[in-house]
DNA sequence: CGATTGATTGATCCCTATCAACCGACGTGG
DNA sequence: CCACGTCGGTTGATAGGGATCAATCAATCG
């Protein structure tokens, strides 16, 4: 059965025991199918009356521009995620996200969240529990910028990227596909794209990792996790709250 | 008849236009009232079964510690602010919390939380709300620590306490009151206590800010403002989405 | 095929960490 | 009441990590 939900239910599930009614409701979630080019914009920063999104498949970002042209990634999201949740409560959107390979994903309409709460509380305990599961991750990436070397975020990224896939089934210890430039490393991890690139050698000449042509491989998963302080506690919580 | 609500009502207030049910609600999680020592731990990482706080007065600031020592202070918490609400709704604290100054704050049950969910849908989608801004806040930290120099990130968080004081009024365009030592501002901003002196230093050299004896005082609000692209719109959402 | 995008390497510079010392305020205990 | 320890703030000297500037190269593409 599970092969047929969406991912989002498929997440969703994984911490409240939702009804046949919930899932329903979900499932009323994912018509609109839209999908997206790479490079697209599907949420602009200042925009208004946006429309969040459910990642059904591919690769998106979301960012930040300062006045003085800086970027600054939020994070990148991965099938399953949901897309602009903040720009949907707020009414006017205070980030930017952008498609990075083509991307098929769910519209969903603000009214269709409100009204969602409303019928089914345990819903909205769950998709707060998502959305915490965001912030933790933002959490994260705020340590990895505030107390780590450049070698080890890029390896804490990299790893982190890792575990999220694999929970999708869409990696293993092995490695991954990879879609991003070391442009977006550079920009999400507060580093130049130069320093990515010598980070990104050293780290294969010490055989710990290589990122080379869309495809990251773990050379020695051990000791890369130790020299990244990587603990992947804040991605999978342990199960249900609510049953 | 504000003045009679608890902070957290009011602030949920802004977003939801609450029923009297609701709000009867709310009043219910300002039982249990409680008072912490400054440098009393809250919230322990890695503790399960922890319950979350409403901070009714003083500072607190929430952080992670890194194995190797490393401590990354994820935000300064004042009157109004949900604490430890991850915690709850993950079995298992993800991060520590620590009280600054004297603290009075009500404790809120996990069965609070859920049950107040299934009773008041309305509610569930302003706490909701109350967490994006939370993750709004975090996310505008890591730009700061990803896109700022030394000089931006002081000046920036300077700005921002000052700017959430205001709307507690708390403090105005001229200043306000400040507990934080230099540790505190270089743990929050990624960078070492001595390097926090010589920024504030000079920052008061050009007679931006000053920072003395527990007292931030603007100098020049106009010239920070901009040095610091300090925006504050990620504070202040525009007005109730549910009506 | 020229143009663009992403990866790569080298040279140089500067911002910030680190180490070290010192000061004043405060609290505590002999 | 003074000695002492601690904590927060301050300043100086030195070192290093990462930015910046510049050039080259491979791959892709209209």
């Amino acid at each position: 059965m599970l092969t047929e939900l969406s991912p989002l239910t498929r997440k969703l599930s994984a911490f409240v025991a939702l009804s046949d009614a919930d899932v329903a409701t979900l499932t009323r979630f994912d018509l609109r199918r839209r999908s997206f080019t790479p490079g697209h914009q599907m949420i602009h920063e200042g925009q208004s009356g946006s429309s969040a999104f459910v990642l059904a498949k591919g690769w998106a970002f979301s960012y930040k521009l300062l006045p003085d042209g800086e970027r600054q990634i939020v994070g990148f999201h991965l099938p399953g995620d949901f897309l602009g949740l903040r720009s949907v409560l707020f009414r006017t959107s205070d980030h930017s996200i952008e498609a990075i390979t083509r991307i098929e994903a769910s519209e969903v309409l603000t009214s269709d969240i409100l009204k969602s709460f409303a019928q089914a509380p345990r819903l909205a305990t769950a998709v707060l529990w998502a959305a915490s599961r965001d912030e933790a991750m933002v959490v994260e990436h705020l340590v990895n910028l505030g107390c780590r070397s450049a070698e080890e975020r890029v390896a804490h990224c990299l790893l982190e990227l890792g575990a999220r896939l694999a929970h999708l089934e869409l990696g293993d210890r092995t490695g991954y596909d990879c879609p991003l430039t070391q442009y977006h490393l550079a920009d999400a991890l507060g580093l130049s794209a130069v320093h990515v690139n010598r980070v990104l050698r050293h780290l294969r000449e010490e055989r710990l990792v290589t990122f080379q042509k869309g495809r990251v491989c773990f050379e020695n998963f051990r000791r890369l996790t130790e020299l990244a302080q990587f603990d992947e506690a804040y991605l999978d919580q342990d199960g249900p709250l609510l049953r």
